[in-house]
DNA sequence: CTTGACCTTGACGCAACGTCAAGCTTTAGA
DNA sequence: TCTAAAGCTTGACGTTGCGTCAAGGTCAAG
């Protein structure tokens, strides 16, 4: 009887382990009244908000939301069910970190690698400059010119983060073609419009919308790609190159 | 000459698999200004612009924050150590979905096991009616009747709540006990702090901050958890039971 | 001239509080 | 008893990266 079962914000706030603005903000809510607000406004608690605060921590602590926290006390839910719900929504979440990291870390190595490889002109040599005479074949020598001046224009900060999107792109279509990822999936056919948005970056080439032959540009250069040894090694052989090829027809074909 | 290198914000959007609100919100924060500003207020942007927004973008994919993007395109930091940097982050973010899944399937296992084990009266049998002698004892007989009439005054959920807390509490010290940590450690205190917290929340002990006996009552317990087996069986044995009572004891004689 | 497509700025919304700010109440000390 | 220090209240902005109206100007087509 003599036993304090009334403890203040900051005193109940203490007791569980958290700050009296979250007690307020678990009031605003509702997801936590007060067991009794005195005439002079002052919140108070009993050990029965105890209680419910210590599960509302508790389940915070494993990751649910205060929405989610809300349903499971009104009991909409099981505790059980709603943990098991969230545990699979944990792992997926896990999936994208490894994937990202994964990236990540392609990323940094080719990079890396960049600065060896691109020293030789293997992307230059071909993505650019090896591309030379279908440029000018199809496009005029002016156009050639207009995209050489560019890639030498560039300085050398400029032509490493170029390196970096091309390293990026090509691990992605490596990653893809070695995976079980049809060229017509929706993951391939996202990097394709990556790819196809990359291009339109380099001066010289028809891939502005309001020019027409977009398609045929797409669709000749995926052919090439299989059918140029240099652009296939970029891809992982002639498998790789394939994968691309079809890749990018679908998608040109479908969306250009 | 004629190659349209000037896009409208819907234009240069879609290239590059965007929206004109991302596009807008770039520019707001100085991320990505358009080439070119007409005359009518309208957004313009060219093939620069178009390779800085994928560079943007191919960053944000790999998880990096606008402000950390804005870095690495200002080259105060490198892409590479701005990357090896993420990665790192990443790696903890993955460590630390690790631990919530470990934590959330075992209160679901716990929660499980409960259903069976308290079934039998082992927790309640411990925790609150083997209790019993204690409490009168040292609080009198009413202490123990309120107490006792708290809990059977909870409802099937009820209980089962409350045994969720036992079942995390008691798995949270079976795995530090099981650890390298000290019981001094701050996770143990932390844990040592909700242990405190969750007694607070059972009627019938003194562990209001207005009791000045709080101390003795913990100190009393956490010897009682290593003399008594039925306790020291919840902590994993011995062992596990000691290393409760050494953290009990380090906190309270900190902080009560 | 009207419709419709596209553009602009402005502002709210989301998750879960942290962090002032302004002002009233209670408590403890001189 | 008077006052200063605590402690409490509501209100509102900041955080992250845009999505999503809202209200209204611009421009090309019919």
């Amino acid at each position: 009887m003599s036993n304090s079962d009334d403890w203040s914000i900051q005193h109940i706030a203490a007791l569980a382990g958290t700050t009296s603005r979250t007690l307020r903000h678990y009031d605003s809510l509702g997801l936590l009244p007060p067991s009794r607000i005195a005439s002079n406004g002052y919140r108070h608690y009993d050990r029965q908000s105890l209680m419910r605060l210590q599960r509302i921590l508790l389940l915070r602590e494993l990751g649910l939301s205060l929405p989610a926290i809300a349903a499971v006390l009104a009991q909409e839910e099981s505790a059980t069910s709603a943990l098991r719900t969230h545990v699979t929504w944990l792992r997926s979440e896990q999936d994208r970190l490894s994937r990202l990291i994964e990236s990540v870390e392609k990323t940094i190595a080719a990079e890396a690698a960049g600065e060896d490889i691109m020293a030789h002109d293997m992307f230059d040599g071909f993505d650019h400059t090896a591309h030379k005479e279908e440029v000018e074949q199809r496009w005029g020598k002016e156009a050639y010119a207009k995209s050489d001046a560019w890639w030498r224009s560039k300085d050398a900060s400029g032509k490493s983060t170029w390196k970096a999107q091309v390293a990026a792109l090509n691990s992605g279509w490596i990653a893809l073609a070695s995976g079980t990822d049809a060229p017509a999936s929706p993951a391939a056919q996202e990097l394709a419009r990556r790819h196809v948005a990359w291009l339109s970056s380099i001066p010289g080439t028809p891939t502005s919308a309001s020019d027409g032959d977009t398609r045929g540009y797409i669709l000749g250069l995926a052919a090439m790609y299989v059918s140029d040894e240099r652009f296939a090694a970029n891809y992982g052989g002639t498998s790789g190159a394939e994968f691309v090829r079809d890749a990018l027809t679908n998608f040109a074909e479908r969306e250009l």
